[in-house]
DNA sequence: CTCGGTAAATACAGGGGTGTACGGAGGCAA
DNA sequence: TTGCCTCCGTACACCCCTGTATTTACCGAG
């Protein structure tokens, strides 16, 4: 459960508590970077003064530190913990799709935005380097599990990962329906394996219907 | 042949040229991201004040949309070749892996930079996005013309490409003896199939003989 | 009702960035 | 020498952001 308090209960309702100013940052961060987490900003859009912010922050530094460890909580076991209990190949590698499809558990946008920031932060860099690798190790092992030698493994779990990775970094948006006529040659890429048909149409069923209800 | 003045010959020998500018630019750009590119910081790295910046160019904007065009220059047509004129698919891979590496070719830092950029601008981001179509549609067309159905052509296309602009992306720095233990899994799960041993080994090291050269 | 702590407004100091206006130094020509 | 054109330095106006210090308003407890 993200967005603790660690204040304690006061005395007077507060306007703006620091999981809003968080909450406000993260938005901010996710649609227009780092630099854009500005106070100022953020206290325009909270409609009070910065004074707020600065009874609930030290400084600007330590509201960016609560925004990593937000992403951390938030996206770091999701990813792991499909994999981890999947029966088959076939199973595991449609439980990882869905994970990177279905926005409400895998947030891809907060993922890809703590990622460009990384790119001008060395202490962030490590921070997103480090869930990379596990993600990656992750997938590699249960390419292992399934039956693929060491290093293939690894490069499979590079190429899907990766690929996922870029999908959002070049922000590619194409309709779900026409994603899932895909499916079959994914699988085929990524495991050298074929899909069952079946299995294939009632996914794609599936997650055409829950892109629907989600709208 | 880039960075070519557009201003004719002067009577005085200038202490900066407009392109002397521009590529203080890309170096900055390349290195510290766009908010970085200002003229405050260019004319302290060039040693000259910011009254030469505004007699070269009208605006920052000005200067940011010279960059785009030094990208464009760049990095457009040199992948697009080397697909071109290859005989057969392993060629072909081997050929695109190269230019990949060969950072006297393909410049990936300056790739990089203007895709950060992109996500910020949109009409960075839309020259980004038409490079990147062409690109993968190169690809695409290469694997077609190698004997993959049409949807499986695309989707490797997007995979071999989306794979290398996450290498990029997420930083990864190996050794050249590393990379090309790698590359047979790699060939593998490109093309589902296998490449021949040693075409692999002179190709191997070829890369890591220019690695050496290179330092 | 007063007191004390919480939450936010206000005001101020300081720094960094963009543009613009203008002035000056140097080369080339008449 | 004079004058012009090129290039750059200097100074100014303006904006935006951070951080701190100082009130001000609110609320509950005693």
């Amino acid at each position: 459960m993200p967005l603790l308090s660690t204040r304690d209960e006061t005395k007077r309702a507060p306007q703006q508590t620091r999981d809003g100013w968080i909450e406000a940052a993260l938005a901010v961060l996710v649609e227009q970077g780092v630099e854009a987490v500005q106070i100022t900003q953020l206290a325009k859009r909270l409609d009070v003064t910065r004074g707020s912010f600065y009874w609930h922050f030290a400084s600007r530094e330590e509201l960016l530190d609560a925004l990593i460890a937000e992403w951390r909580a938030r996206n770091s076991d999701v990813m792991l913990s499909a994999l981890a209990e999947s029966e088959s190949l076939q199973q595991g590698i449609l439980d990882l799709f869905a994970v990177w499809v279905d926005h409400t558990r895998f947030d891809p946008e907060l993922d890809q935005a703590v990622r460009d920031w990384a790119r001008r932060s060395e202490p962030v860099r490590e921070s997103v380097a480090r869930e990379d690798t596990n993600r990656v190790s992750a997938i590699a092992a249960f390419y292992r599990r399934h039956g693929f030698a060491k290093t293939e493994a690894f490069i499979r779990a590079r190429i899907i990962y990766f690929t996922q990775v870029s999908y959002y970094a070049l922000g590619i948006q194409e309709p779900m329906t026409d994603r899932m006529s895909y499916l079959e040659a994914y699988y085929r890429c990524f495991t050298g394996q074929e899909i069952e048909k079946d299995a294939a149409a009632a996914f794609g069923a599936r997650l055409i219907r829950a892109e629907e209800e989600g709208q």
